[in-house]
RNA sequence: GGGCGAAUAGCUCAGUUGGUUCAGAGCGCCUGCCUUACACGCAGGAUGUCGGGGGUUCGAAUCCCUCUUCGCCCACCA
């Protein structure tokens, strides 16, 4: 850890190593003592590969963590992996699908053996991947929503609420994938607005009195028609109700029947009813006692219940087919063209199918009452607030949930059915049945296996040991924060908050930090398929995980997207890597020029810097570093991160590398006295940002940390105290004074450019009119501005000095005349020409006040500190604009 | 169809309670510099009817109304 660093970073050599030392001291692990800070990780799917949305969730879940336990709270972040049902089961039977086989053929428990193997090879992959981001989890507590020790969970947690009457098997109309074969819940069939098209369909009376015109946007559906409603109160249909109509292509006679669930003003105010293939028939059906013919295989093709030539065509095919027929007989009134939304599977992007079928619900009402109370009484704090809203509106319109899915990969359903035909009894256990506990009979159990999202709503307490009673439950459930895209809010999210309440009777967390998506230019989500990707991998091997971190982090403004140029990584990531390496440097800087011991600043120590000691830029430093870690450590708090990571930015770039070493280097040196405290003020100062820096970049500000003088070997940032407040440290007085100066050597900088003096050429300058304190100020840090503006010399006096007719000039905001004699160099015109236009923006500035002030009304009703700022800044322009007319008399303007 | 939000520099966005952070930051752009920590750098610059219109107010990027344009969530008008 001694050897010299390099003049560019290179995290490559310096974050695996450093990770592996963090994680054999244990430092991720839980304390044991302190308050606990708990945070779950939205496992991803096992089989995953790291991309950027995992970037950004993990770097903001490892900022509040870090932040936490430096905070001294014994802070715990539980990883984990999601054995992803549905997701995964398609992984590997595309992989079967190469060798030609499918499910099937293998039969359900050689392929669930084929999951579990291909698993156990990949499932630690992502976590892998996760740990190069420096992520700092408990590894000791990773959980897999599929071992056996989350199996138990299930099964309790599903027991429990089958013994309360919260659980049911029934026949619904539910949403069906015909690609993935199973039922879908409703979060799960994603709405997309589609141009589809309506067709109007002539219905013929059975007697012959005429015909009724129906309209449909999925005509196939027709061969499983069983009756037409209208509206009660629809005259166009009165006489119509309880006639038959002979259904088309079919010739079935199927009745007209009223239900006041038509809408008479859609379409032709005629529905047909496809009892098992529409959720709002299926409801009117049951009504009126009407057939459901099931007109679909599973796989969405013509079933053996339609007429013949249908048999075997695909849905969308059948359409077609239907669609001709009809305009063959003539009876295609017309078509139109139809915007709607139509239900897509979350997985496979296949058009949902309405399906009735036998499924098993959670019945969601008495769950979602108290998770819909919890955010009224605000013990829920969203982040950001409006997403609420959207819990709460979701809530008040939930729906029963379906949990059972046609699949083989996940926990299998816990309820045996007895075989012996006088009992049939339905049994849900915790453990494996062979007998009926009712009659000892054979008993086999469901088929169905559970919605993955059963056994993640669980993990909050599952992860913990549940259902046993452990320490680890009693001490970290509930956790604190949750963090996740929106896009969870409703599978995941308040699904944990309902299981909370049910099963632990408390919320699981009470904040959701829900953050926006990774996007690239044009503002498309990056996905494999579009190629617009940034593999966070790439991103860490080119600039380090710290450089990726800060970018994600100080770029994400709360509840917005971050936009990356997935064309253009060295753009993307610039600010994260050019901090990064800018850090580097000031440290490589600072340890360079410490030899010997540093004293310290504060403490018993006779040794120690007394305030005295303290130049204007040591107590500017100190004043700036001070209000740096009120700044971040209040945006953290707030989880404003962006600002938090912004502040210390500003402070370790602008304040501490651009002034205060510029303004320290000759005492580094040993060209004025002073050095020493330099060095205590600097290695204080650097410590304390590298602090407040390293829940964003937890790498670079670890390296240098452990560097600083007097850290022993096994000393880590990891859980070095987080800097408090210290309210000796304010000093707007040196911020006042430093900022005068600053002022000062902008202005003589700018002239410099302005006049092409060459960077080497050193020159004179003359302050006139200063305050006292100023004045002061000028004289005590002489040599530091003389080195920053690159002088020869600073004079100070009184009045404006004379002989400043080849000189350029400038004023300052509290009025101090700056009088830079460049000799040949001024060019008159343009200098008459430069305080002209400086004196023109003041005079207009001057009348706007002017203006301003001559309004009773302003003077009158507006507050009388903020009239006196006003007339304060009156009399300052006035003033400035006095001393630039000064200076163009000297230089003979004319007016 | 219901609900919510956004529009500020070329790009991505800050701007928290109406008045000294009020017009800002980063990236990009222009000019000059390889100044013994850093060219992934230093110094100096340019750029805006704060989406349009109306209103409230002594005072509006900020509050209200309206229009336009985008986005998000929800939704069984077939």
């Amino acid at each position: 850890m001694t050897e010299p660093l390099s003049p560019q970073y290179e995290p490559k050599s310096v974050e695996a190593p450093l990770y592996r030392w963090w994680l054999a001291n244990g430092w991720f692990g839980p304390r044991g003592t302190g308050e606990p800070y708990v945070i779950i990780m939205p496992p991803p799917n096992v089989t995953a590969q790291l991309h950027m949305g995992h970037g950004l969730n993990l770097s903001i879940q490892d900022v509040m963590i870090r932040f936490e336990r430096m905070r001294g709270r014994d802070a715990v972040w539980v990883p984990g992996t999601d054995h992803a049902g549905i997701a995964t089961q398609n992984v590997v039977e595309k992989l079967l699908a190469k060798e030609g086989k499918t499910r099937f053929d293998v039969g359900r428990e050689a392929f669930e053996q084929r999951v579990r193997s291909y698993v156990a090879e990949t499932g630690t992959t992502i976590l892998e991947q996760i740990r190069s981001l420096g992520a700092s989890c408990d590894w000791t507590r990773t959980y897999y929503t599929f071992s056996d020790e989350l199996s138990r969970a299930v099964r309790e947690a599903f027991v429990s609420l089958f013994d309360k009457g919260l659980i049911y098997r029934g026949k619904y109309i539910i949403n069906w994938c015909p690609r993935c074969l199973t039922a879908l819940s409703n979060e799960e069939a994603e709405k997309e607005e589609t141009d589809g098209r309506i067709w109007r369909i002539r219905y013929p009376l059975a007697d012959g009195s005429g015909d009724i015109v129906v309209a449909t946007t999925r005509p196939e559906t027709m061969l499983g028609d069983t009756a037409v409603a209208v509206h009660p109160d629809d005259p166009r249909y009165h006489e119509s109700i309880g006639k038959q109509i002979r259904l088309p292509l079919v010739g079935r006679l199927i009745p007209i029947v009223a239900d006041a669930a038509v809408d008479a003003d859609f379409g032709t105010g005629a529905v047909k009813l496809t009892p098992a293939h529409d959720p709002l028939d299926f409801e009117i059906a049951k009504r009126h006692g009407l057939e459901a013919i099931d007109i679909m295989t599973p796989d969405a093709r013509i079933a053996e219940t339609a007429p013949e030539r249908f048999h075997g065509l695909d849905r969308f095919v059948a359409r077609k087919a239907v669609v001709a027929e009809l305009e063959a007989a003539g009876l295609m009134v017309g078509v139109d063209n139809h915007r709607h939304a139509v239900g897509h599977c979350y997985r496979c992007d296949t058009v949902v199918e309405p399906r009735y079928s036998d499924q098993w619900f959670v019945r969601m009402a008495p769950l979602a009452a108290p998770a819909l109370q919890a955010y009224r009484d605000g013990d829920l704090h969203f982040v950001p607030e409006r997403r609420g809203l959207e819990y709460a509106q979701w809530l008040e319109g939930i729906r029963d949930w379906c949990i059972s899915r046609q699949i083989w990969w996940g926990h299998r359903i816990p309820v045996w059915y007895c075989q012996s035909p006088g009992c049939a009894a339905m049994t849900a256990s915790r453990t494996d049945l062979d007998r009926c506990p009712t009659c000892g009979g054979t008993a086999t159990q469901d088929e169905d296996v559970l919605d993955t999202w059963f056994s993640s709503q669980l993990v909050p307490f599952s992860s913990l040991g549940w259902p046993d009673s452990t320490a680890d439950l009693a001490r970290y459930y509930p956790g604190h924060a949750l963090v996740t895209a929106p896009e969870i809010l409703f599978f995941w999210v308040s699904r944990m908050i309902m299981a909370g309440l049910e099963s632990r009777a408390t919320l699981p967390f009470t904040t959701i930090y829900l953050h926006g998506t990774v996007r690239d230019t044009q503002h498309r989500k990056m996905s494999k398929s579009l190629g617009n990707g940034i593999d966070p991998l790439d991103v860490v091997d080119r600039y380090g995980a710290d450089a990726l971190r800060f970018t994600v982090i100080g770029g994400l403004a709360v509840g917005t997207d971050v936009i990356l140029d997935p064309a253009d990584l060295d753009t993307s990531f610039a600010s994260g890597r050019n901090f990064a390496n800018k850090l580097w440097n000031v440290g490589r800087f600072l340890l360079s020029s410490l030899d010997g011991p540093v004293r310290p600043l504060a403490g018993a120590d006779p040794n120690v810097v007394t305030r005295a000691e303290l130049s204007l830029a040591d107590r500017w430093i100190i004043a700036r570093c001070e209000a740096t870690v009120r700044e971040a450590t209040e945006a953290f708090e707030k989880l404003r991160l962006n600002d938090a990571a912004n502040a210390v930015y500003r402070f370790l770039w602008n304040d501490l590398a651009d002034w205060y070493l510029e303004a320290i280097k000759p005492r580094l040196y040993g060209d004025v006295p002073g050095g020493d405290v330099a060095r205590a003020v600097a290695v204080q100062t650097f410590d304390v940002a590298l602090r407040l820096l390293h829940p964003v970049m937890p790498f670079i500000t670890e390296t240098l940390w452990k560097r600083l003088p007097g850290r022993a070997d096994d000393a880590t940032i990891v859980i070095a105290p987080w800097p408090r407040p210290d309210h000796r440290a304010v000093d707007p007085g040196a911020v006042d004074e430093f900022g005068a100066l600053q002022e000062i050597v902008g202005a003589i900088r700018s002239i410099r450019a302005e006049y092409n003096v060459q960077p080497g050429q050193a020159i004179r300058a003359s302050l006139a009119r200063c305050g006292a304190h100023v004045t002061a100020a000028i004289h005590q840090q002489r040599s530091v501005i003389e080195r920053l503006a690159k002088l020869s010399a600073l004079t100070v006096t009184e009045d404006e000095p004379a002989g400043a007719d080849t000189a350029a000039g400038a004023v300052l905001t509290d009025g101090t005349s700056l009088t830079v004699p460049l000799g040949d160099l001024v060019d008159l015109v343009k200098e008459c020409a430069r305080l002209g236009q400086e004196i023109g923006r003041l005079t207009a500035a001057i009348g706007n006040q002017e203006t301003k002030l001559a309004n009773e009304q302003f003077v009158s009703r507006a507050p009388a500190d903020v009239v006196e700022k006003e007339r304060a800044k009156l009399a300052s322009w006035r003033d400035q604009a006095a001393v630039l007319e000064g200076k163009r008399g000297q230089l003979g303007c004319p007016p």
